[in-house]
DNA sequence: CAGCATCCTCACAGATACTG
DNA sequence: CAGTATCTGTGAGGATGCTG
């Protein structure tokens, strides 16, 4: 979903008004960005939010709240706030979070694996272009 | 994803040149707004470049051109250009595209069926918030 | 620690015009 | 028909600072 329809801001409440099947925008949220490495890390188990922050790296904390929240909303991931100080929010997987998480991961499993073949794909592309665009 | 890491124009040469493990960006590739929509649509049998756009609906030509041809260049779709007037190119599965693609549709079902839980989800999510941020 | 608010930026994506 | 080239805006996403 580029890919990417989130936004969670006070501007744009809530995903692309956009006239678009509803269903696309769920998938969106399921494989934007960071939405797929959220969805793989819990998988494993739950994880609170910095510690999640670090297992993924390279997120803002603004991208992962916000990520979270979507996918929280969505019914996917369940967020449980303990009231103490210093504060600790646990995020976890719901039933219907795990089965998505499952699919997810599947997908990322399946690219790992064949990581190779793309990379020979690509090198012959590249030399095909390379060849053809000589002057 | 964002999720979207593609552009190919003659700016950003392929990719996000940013530090990342390389899977993770052929995943994005996959995951991409358009790309899982190419995908899927390109499991069901062959298109043609505009037959494919009007399929898929709501892709500008540009985004398509791009998306296909990232994903020829990770070997994920064929694409055949017959040498004739007026051109005529049609697009289709590598192997490891099938593969890529079965993954995706896995999801995008999944998706579908799960709507409903979906919409239920926030419906109660949307209903928590009303009520914690009444002033 | 786990956020929210604000500002800023650049690359993603659309619109338009042209070509083989 | 199937693209390329170019221009432009828009918003995803990062940086910073503040709060409970």
């Amino acid at each position: 979903m580029a890919v990417s329809t989130q936004a969670v801001g006070k501007d744009s409440k809530y995903d692309t008004g956009e006239a678009m099947c509803p269903y696309r925008l769920v998938l969106e949220h399921i494989t934007s960005r960071w939405g797929v490495l959220v969805l793989i890390e819990l998988l494993e188990r739950p994880y609170r939010f910095s510690e999640l922050r670090r297992a993924i790296g390279r997120v803002s904390e603004k991208m992962l709240t916000q990520t979270l929240q979507t996918l929280e909303r969505d019914g996917l991931v369940h967020r449980d706030a303990k009231p103490v100080i210093p504060p600790r929010v646990d995020y976890s997987l719901t039933d219907l979070g795990r089965e998505a998480a499952e699919q997810v991961r599947g997908l990322a499993l399946w690219t790992e694996e064949r990581m190779g073949a793309v990379q020979k794909a690509r090198e012959g592309y590249d030399a095909r272009k390379e060849g053809s665009e000589r002057a």
